[in-house]
DNA sequence: CTGAAAGCGCTAACAC
DNA sequence: GTGTTAGCGCTTTCAG
């Protein structure tokens, strides 16, 4: 770690008796140059370890290589996975990916994006937070942006995600199919787009038949609020007889308290989850759950960015929603 | 998304009759300024969305506000845990942080590795992979830089992870005290230096007795070729009556193998698991496992990078290893 | 084929 | 209190 100042054009050009035009033009394998020099050139370029400056290109006019990557919390298996697709994604077409985190707070968002605008960033990926400042909003006006999983209209109208209320359809269906009629609902926080349309898709499945009594809500991101809303529900002298979660979530918490409370499933209860964690399959009999194609949603949507970018066009708006699938375990079971 | 061209120092300069630097100063707090005209520059900045140029600031010798983080695969709890805690810890000190996933490549990692120093960042913190590539551990050189979890000396004596050898141990004595001896061990990819001290604190905890054809490792974060190893243990005719993981992707890989096959867990053989993943309650019996202090682990990192960075100092070597500890739950049990 | 010079946006000396 | 100038490292005219 010797902490040198780090080698620049000029280095090699003094070093070379040439001029940093010289350099910079074969470093940039400029057709004009001689073999000779430019074999010169990169030979001592890799002698002192030369890497170029991002910085100084990009004040040059050059194209940003760093795109902004804005989830709520990376350790959200959505996330993550979404994360890693991207990065891969990214770096295959050259990019570089900056990794903000908002909690979903509006705040944090902002401060974020600020700091992506300040970066230059080529463009953004976000998981817009229920509620953007106004700011932040003119922020991404100015910035080729693409929004993943949620959806709002306000910051712009392109969009890769789930398709959440068919994905909630076919969940609900699974149980109604299976002879259920008292199928309570566990949705996340409101507020977000996918919520309203999670919820939709249950509503769709019970054709209007719903006991709205048995749709409830858990805050954000709290398994402990998740797990006191279930039991709730568990504790009705009429408690339901199947249940849907409609949050990764959600999800584990109602699992969490299942277990705790060592609730008989699928004899007592049928379950049907969101998303397919890889401990989702070990839960007691095998979760049967709701499986998102996030990898592909995430890798589609870096696609899109790249091709965004680079055409620089003001396309018009363009979606995607892919579909989930129900993978059958050992949750649910006939009525 | 109009895409203008982004708003300067100069845009603001024109439009109030200033000069650049006056603009400039009164940006950044210069007290020569006057109340009035430092009132109406930030006014027209706002009014126009004026951001700033890191680029260009850089440039001019201000210090880089990003650090590089270079894990092996988000996707993996271990490094989503760290991820998260490193950005958000990184954010309040005002850095950003770039996400490269390595896959344990050196190329990859090399490849990465030139696209941050590129990009100027003040730092790096990386999960080294087992073998870098001579020209990764020159450019380290140039980089303050952390090791985080993993170690190799090649790259430094900075370094912050768990006391690997300390959790096998552990791990091991906690299946000795409940009587067992023949107890195998199911390690990840070796080459790895926390491979190594996983298997030295088995070692430990048998004293020697160690029968080494219970001592297997898995390949590289395989799911499958764990399920592969597990399985020809199992099928012995003198098979082992407990067993230790040493890696998250092994232990996974252990638990899905013994679920396939209905192995008797705790009674016919006991387990000990690797990390604490969610799901690691929900496994059969609940899985009886070695929680790591990951998140305060990366936490610690990021603070003492920061402080090196603002120091620039190359303070002599660090590290610093957090113990784990046992987490019982259902999947142990006397012999 | 190669060199000299200008300029990207910003800040820090150096004026006034 | 404010303006002028120079220069960070690079690319890109424009000259040889």
């Amino acid at each position: 770690m010797s902490e040198k100042r780090t080698v620049t054009t000029r280095d090699i050009a003094e070093q070379l008796n040439l001029s940093v035009s010289t350099v910079g033009r074969a470093l940039s394998q400029d057709p004009r140059i001689s073999q000779e020099t430019r074999a010169r050139v990169e030979q001592k370029a890799g002698e002192l370890g030369y890497v170029g400056n991002l910085a100084a290109r990009l004040m040059r006019g050059a194209p940003s290589t760093v795109v902004g990557l804005m989830v709520p919390d990376v350790r959200n298996s959505f996330y993550s996975t979404a994360a890693h697709a991207l990065t891969q994604s990214m770096g295959e077409g050259g990019y570089q990916v900056m990794l903000s985190q908002t909690d979903d707070d509006r705040d944090a968002e902002l401060a974020q994006l600020r700091g992506l605008a300040a970066a230059q960033v080529a463009g953004v990926i976000l998981v817009p937070s229920p509620n953007p400042r106004p700011e932040a909003v003119r922020l991404l006006r100015d910035l080729p942006n693409v929004q993943l999983l949620r959806h709002l209209d306000s910051i712009g109208h392109h969009w890769f995600g789930v398709d959440d209320r068919g994905v909630l359809r076919e969940a609900t269906q699974h149980l109604v199919d299976l002879g259920h009629r008292r199928i309570a609902f566990i949705g996340g926080q409101l507020g977000f787009s996918t919520s309203n349309d999670r919820l939709s898709g249950y509503r769709d499945a019970l054709r209007g038949e719903v006991d709205e009594s048995l749709v409830v809500h858990a805050p954000p991101s709290s398994v402990e609020e998740a797990r006191r809303t279930v039991g709730k529900l568990l504790d009705r002298k009429d408690p339901p007889t199947a249940l849907v979660t409609a949050s990764v979530r959600t999800t584990e918490g109602v699992l969490q308290e299942l277990t705790s409370r060592g609730v008989d499933v699928p004899t007592e209860l049928s379950v049907v989850g969101f998303g397919d964690e890889s401990g989702f399959s070990w839960w007691g009999p095998g979760l049967t759950t709701m499986a998102l194609p996030v990898h592909e949603v995430a890798t589609q949507c870096s696609v899109w960015l790249q091709r965004r970018i680079r055409s620089g066009g003001i396309k018009g708006p363009y979606g995607s929603s892919s579909h989930g699938y129900l993978v059958e375990r050992g949750s649910t079971a006939a009525q």
